[in-house]
DNA sequence: GATTGTTTCATACATGTGATTGAATCATTC
DNA sequence: GAATGATTCAATCACATGTATGAAACAATC
C-alpha cells in the first residue's frame, strides 16, 4: 500500500479513506481494468456480417487470445486474473458473474450450433470448455512453455495464427464428439 | 515458518539449520511431492500390452487427470504447481527440467505418431499443447467452473469419463489439423 | 567419562504490513 | 469571511515475517 500510494502521489491513508481497505481497492482496480479490456476486444471482434458459426468461433477465440496474450501495458491484469482463478479472493465471485458468465454463454451458443441440436448438453459443455482451455493455456502456462524452449505468441500475426490453429483443432474435436454416439 | 515448524513439532531455527532458508525448504518439499505423485500415476498408467497410439494418448490423458484432479491429500501440490506456473519462483526451472520436459516428450511422441510423419512440426507441437491445455484446465479454472454452476470431475469414474472426452475431442482435433494443408 | 561435532531450542532482531488517528488543509455554502 | 464538510497528511500502532544467535541437549568417538 505504501508503494502504491507513493507511485500514485497519494497518502497511504487515502486508500482507507476512499475504499475502506486494501481488498476493496484491489477489487475496484480489477473490475475496472477488466471492463476496459473486454470493451477493447469484444467477443465479436472483427466479425463480418452474416457470419457462419465457424466465423463466430474464430472471432471468439481470436478476441480471447488478444485479451490474454497481447503484450500491452495490461499484462498485470491477466496475471491477476489467473491468480484469482487459482486462488480466489473476494473479487472472483463478482468477476465471474459480470464477465465470465456472459462471455461463456456466447461461446456455448456457438458451440451448441456447431454440435447440432441433437447433441447431448454435457458434450456441448465439454467442447466449449475445451476451447476456453486452449485459449487460457498459453497465458497460464506461459513461463513453462518458454522454459521448454517453445514460443508463446505475442505479435498480432502470431496470435492470428494461433487463433486459426485453435479454431481448426476445436472444429475437428467438436465434429468428432458430435458424431460419435 | 512458525506454523510449519509448530505442526512438524520442530523449532523454527530447524528450517535455517537444515535447508538454509525458507525457499530451499519449499523447493525440497515441492520436488519430493511431485516425484511421489508421478510415481503413483505414471504416464502409461493402466496401459494394455501392444497399445495403439490412441490407447497411449488415453493413458497419458487419464494419468494426467488423475494426478491433477484426484482429491487425495495432495490437493495442495497442484495448487502450488499452478501457482508456480503462473508466478514462478526459483523452484520452477528444476521442475520443468526433471518433470515436465520428460512428460511432454512422451506426449509429443504419441501425437507425432497420430499426426503422421509428414505433418509439420509446429502442428504436432500445437496439438500436443492442446491436449495439455485441456488436462490442466479443470484444475486451473476449478473455482471458476464451480462458480459457473458446472461440475469439476473428482471421483475416479468421473475422471475416466473426462479422460475419454478429452481423448476423443483431441483425436478429432489432431485429425482435422493433420488433414488440412 | 571427557571431548568433539551435531542438532535443537528459546529468544531476539530488523523489517514489512495494513490499519488508524487527529491535526491540518482545502472546498463549498451561507 | 466564517462555518461546515470533505480530503490529505505525517505519525503511530499492533502484529506478522524471515532470519540470526548463543546456550543447551544430544550423539559418537577415543
Amino acid at each position: 500500500m505504501r508503494e502504491i500510494c507513493q507511485r500514485a502521489g497519494a497518502n497511504v491513508a487515502a486508500i482507507n479513506y476512499h475504499f475502506g481497505d486494501k481488498e476493496s481497492l484491489y477489487r475496484a482496480v480489477l473490475e475496472n481494468a477488466l471492463e476496459e479490456m473486454i470493451a477493447e476486444y469484444p467477443p465479436d471482434y472483427g466479425l463480418p456480417k452474416d457470419p457462419t458459426a465457424e466465423d463466430r468461433l474464430y472471432a471468439f477465440v481470436h478476441s480471447f487470445l488478444l485479451r490474454v496474450l497481447t503484450g500491452s501495458k495490461r499484462t498485470w491484469l491477466m496475471r491477476m486474473m489467473t491468480r484469482e482463478m487459482v486462488e480466489p479472493t473476494s473479487a472472483l465471485d463478482r468477476l465471474v458473474e459480470t464477465v465470465q458468465k456472459p462471455l461463456f454463454r456466447i461461446l456455448h451458443g456457438i458451440v451448441s450450433e456447431l454440435c447440432g441440436v441433437e447433441a447431448p448438453p454435457e458434450v456441448v459443455l465439454a467442447c466449449a470448455q475445451a476451447v476456453v482451455a486452449q485459449c487460457l493455456f498459453y497465458k497460464q502456462a506461459e513461463h513453462v512453455i518458454t522454459r521448454m524452449g517453445h514460443r508463446v505468441p505475442k505479435s498480432p500475426v502470431e496470435i492470428e495464427g494461433l487463433a486459426r490453429q485453435i479454431t481448426a483443432f476445436s472444429l475437428g474435436g467438436i465434429r468428432a464428439r458430435a458424431v460419435m454416439r
